[in-house]
DNA sequence: AACGTGACACAGC
DNA sequence: AGCTGTGCCACGT
């Protein structure tokens, strides 16, 4: 039966978006837009946050941060300082909610991904 | 059904 | 060089 309409919205953007986070090499990060832009740049950064909101569990949202480094979401955890702990954990360094060599342990899925 | 909000990013001043 | 405003799309009220 392939008269099946989407019984919902179309998680499809953020299937698309946890997917890609998954795949985020322990000790590295990536930035909201850099994930909107290799889904092809059509919606904004937002969606890609709203996503990680809903984001199920095995999705490690503590490594996409905003463009700038800075632990936007740290808010959004169990506590705020779960995001900066999980990151220290995996190697980042992190002062001031701010990712240190940032630029350098940045991951690009656009550019990393085929 | 409309308005406001939100884990961002970029252009303009 | 930092601040303000706008764009983007989905979700909550």
């Amino acid at each position: 039966m392939a008269g099946k309409k989407k019984p919902h919205n179309k998680p499809n953007f953020f299937e698309d978006v946890y997917a890609i986070v998954r795949l985020i090499p322990k000790g590295r990060v990536t930035s909201y837009g850099a994930i909107a832009k290799y889904l092809g740049a059509k919606m904004s950064s937002r969606m890609v946050g709203w996503a990680m909101h809903g984001a199920p569990r095995g999705v490690p949202a503590h490594r996409v941060v905003n463009r700038n480094g800075l632990l936007t979401g740290k808010h959004h955890f169990k506590t705020p300082y779960t995001m900066q702990r999980l990151l220290e954990k995996e190697g980042i360094q992190v002062f001031n909610d701010k990712i240190i060599r940032f630029s350098d342990i940045f991951w690009d899925p656009a550019r990393e991904l085929p």
